[in-house]
RNA sequence: GGAGAGGUGGGUGAGUGGCUGAAACCAGCAGUUUGCUAAACUGCCGUACUCGUUAAAGGGUACCGGGGGUUCGAAUCCCCCUCUCUCCGCCA
């Protein structure tokens, strides 16, 4: 969320930064600077009459060792009135804290001043492409079809143990996950990420830290019995691991990778793109999160950006990269780049990662903070996440621009990790 | 799941109603001494909100797992919840 004081302060430059984001904060931010000006007004009575009702307390307590009891007691009245005074603000003080918190949590995060305007998918503009869209022989086949001709993934028997968009990969295919897995966390650790392997069910807090909730509820698989949710993205408990710390200067930046399976609920989300790996319950992912300090944070995008750009060039895959509009953003992100790989037999550009630099949004709901070089000064550290990379739909186009009549070749980097050169029949 | 013990500052840990935002020690930071390092010594060393200020200094309030209660006054007493540890049961 963003910091009230902020909010304060530069009301109108915030209701028209947001209007990038096709948002109007005109309302809410009204709102709350009046809110905030009330707060700090009920902050401060309040203060004041605790100080002296503390102050009296403290009196009564020697009045008595001093076998002063009238005085004492004269003093204990006084106390019940200010007691009263006291009584009377409290509550509005503390529906005046929430309802602020309630307005804070509707506001998106402001976009960065890069951010272009627009309002659907069509108005992001393409930063870069790169690799070539291969040439498919007549009736190369979708990777769906693929996985049956090869009988590598089995989208029926997924169903008959759990459902719908719960794939099971056999052989050369599980085998080339975990390669595309284990090549990925490699890569990540030779850049510089340190690899966690966090729990992939995390509390109320951690979902509420980075933003699953309370908006995107209905998104998480959740286990009621012990109020745990099945993590969305390696990017909840990764980045909450810093919830509630304070991260020294000289650490910074944190620079984190993980593989987890990650948990979509995918409600609503009916229709053409869940054929095959394109739209998945359950898939797997290598997520890098970076904490960092506000002055380097759009270094530290740029150069996430670039990491996974050169992930993708390794993999020899088609691929695009793509500036989101501020009518695309997700609520919480500040800028972000979406990356797409063109598949080759469907021919369709499938989202494989999406890397975005947050500011202080999620620090501010989770106190991350950091303290500045001078030791004193603390402040909300900067977070950034990115997908490198989701694998299903890497898998999709591999599978599908990687075919010959004769089998499927798998990109050079890989071998070594799969052992294997070709999948055939 | 059953029984018991316990949650205090970055860590260890003292503290059973007022002088405790909290001893002591360790770690950390700054300085003195020393050719460097080490040791020794001195000082500093929680967070949030708020008042104040250009900024600071400084003042105030809250917080000793979370919530409620008793009391003029609670880390300390009472109730509920939660988490951790030990033993038993189950088990990869």
């Amino acid at each position: 969320m963003l910091s009230l004081k902020y909010i304060s302060e530069n009301a109108d430059l915030v209701v028209e930064r947001l209007k990038v984001k096709n948002f109007d904060a005109a309302d809410i931010v009204e709102q709350l600077t009046g809110l905030d000006t009330r707060r700090r007004k009920l902050k401060s009575d309040i203060d004041t009459s605790q100080s002296e009702f503390n102050k009296l307390s403290k009196q009564i307590g020697v009045l008595y060792q001093q076998g002063r009891a009238d005085e004492a007691d004269k003093a204990r009245k006084q106390t019940g009135i200010l007691k009263d005074e006291i009584k009377q603000l409290s509550p509005e003080l503390s529906s005046t804290e929430n309802r602020i918190k309630e307005l804070l949590l509707q506001l998106p995060n402001i976009p960065h001043e890069t951010v272009p305007r627009g309002v659907s998918p069509d108005d992001n503009p393409v930063v870069r492409t790169g690799g070539e869209i291969p040439e498919l022989y007549p009736g190369a086949l979708p990777h769906w079809d693929l996985a049956r001709k090869y009988d590598i993934i089995d989208f029926e028997l997924g169903n008959k143990i759990t459902g719908a968009g719960f794939p099971v990969y056999k052989g050369k295919a599980a085998r080339l996950q975990r390669a595309l897995i284990n090549y990925f966390l490699d890569t990540a650790i030779a850049s510089g990420y340190t690899e966690i392997i966090p729990p992939i069910a995390v509390n109320e807090a951690s979902a509420f830290g980075t933003g699953q909730l309370p908006d995107k509820e209905g998104q998480m698989y959740y286990i009621g019995e012990d109020n745990l949710y099945l993590i969305p993205t390696a990017e909840v408990p990764l980045t909450n691991i810093f919830r509630d710390e304070i991260v020294s200067f000289k650490d910074l930046p944190c620079k984190l990778t993980a593989y987890t399976p990650c948990f979509r609920r995918e409600a609503g989300s009916y229709g053409k793109d869940v054929r095959g790996l394109n739209r998945l319950h359950q898939f797997d992912k290598v997520e890098i999160v970076e904490i960092q300090h506000p002055d380097r944070s759009y270094h530290s995008l740029e150069s996430m950006t670039s990491y996974v750009e050169h992930l993708v060039r390794r993999l020899g895959l088609p691929y695009r990269i793509i500036l989101l509009c501020g009518g695309d953003m997700s609520f919480h992100a500040a800028k972000t780049y979406d990356f797409e790989v063109f598949s080759a037999a469907q021919k369709k550009w499938l989202e494989v990662s999406s890397v975005s630099n947050f500011e202080s949004y999620q620090a501010q709901r989770m106190m991350l903070r950091y303290r500045e070089a001078d030791g004193k000064k603390i402040q909300p550290a900067h977070t950034l996440n990115g997908s490198a990379l989701a694998l299903p739909r890497i898998m999709a186009a591999l599978l599908e621009n990687n075919q010959t009549r004769e089998g499927i070749t798998i990109p050079p980097d890989l071998v070594r990790y799969t052992g294997f050169e070709v999948i055939s029949s």
